[in-house]
DNA sequence: TCACAATTCTGCGGTAATCGTGGATTTAAC
DNA sequence: GTTAAATCCACGATTACCGCAGAATTGTGA
């Protein structure tokens, strides 16, 4: 999140890649896929989960989970979008934050559990300064959700 | 994905907060977390994992594994958006498919390698039928990803 | 090219977790 | 109240995890 681009090998690519199909595979089996020693692998393992290049988390739909509520937040801002967007990551409501290129400047996911707290959470984007305007869009239906989409 | 909501109690749905923590935690501990024997936690793990519930990933900044070119698109519909909408979720390219309520009637995330894959993608995108028009957002910079909102 | 330092890897032993199974207990349906 | 299904626990055999010491590899500067 804070690094510049790190350099991966072909070995820690893989790692992602059999981690991206089962976050629960064992160390010995990434070892034996990679072939290098179960030590090894885990060194391998800890290292990206340290630099934050890879996490390994447990993935829900959220309206599965009880949050009856999601919905995209397109945010037009003035001055530093990147600030603005670093700020809204702060809302705990907020779990997923992109800079973008085009007629919003962020794109802001919001998480909640029904329409009243959604509508809290709107004002309160609405209210960060910066903020010019807003557009929301509902979430009706999860269609996809994948992460598998290994590496280059 | 297919199946109605699913109950989940207490334990299920602190066993999910859990493993949205840490996606590698020992059966264990989880046990003792929640108060069951090693071998329930990890049966109930199991049926989590089988129903679709809950899925545990490794999860990238895609910037950083190579992929270089990222966007949202913003699609409108003629005809049932959801069905449009699962014709696209089966685009390689695209991670991220939800229904929704606004302006677009779906959003689509993707993710390319570089430009011209990503002129690609968005060729494809518009030319799939029932779809009418569609904005790209091409993600500057992911600000913030999370996945531990926890359970209601 | 060589030497040195830093990093990465291997092998291994002790400890802990995983996995399967059989039987007890609880829950749900009628 | 009875029965069937689901869930849980106990436990032993197997496998994985973890830390460490030394070997091998990689990278750097003279």
């Amino acid at each position: 999140m804070t690094d510049g681009p790190v350099r991966l090998d072909a070995t820690a690519k893989r790692i992602i890649e059999l981690l991206q199909e089962d976050g629960r595979i064992s160390y010995a089996a990434i070892a034996k896929a990679v072939g290098l020693s179960e030590a090894a692998a885990r060194a391998r393992v800890q290292k990206l989960l340290d630099s934050e290049i890879m996490q390994v988390v447990a993935v829900t739909d959220p309206t599965q989970v009880g949050f009856t509520r999601q919905a995209m937040i397109g945010v037009r801002t003035e001055g530093d979008p990147m600030r603005v967007g670093d700020r809204l990551a702060e809302v705990p409501e907020v779990d997923y934050v992109v800079t973008t290129a085009g007629s919003f400047d962020l794109l802001v996911e919001v998480v909640c559990e029904d329409d009243p707290h959604l509508l809290d959470v709107i004002r309160r984007v609405r209210e960060q300064e910066g903020v010019l305007s807003s557009e929301t869009f509902v979430y009706l239906k999860l269609n996809k959700q994948h992460y598998n989409w290994g590496t280059r």
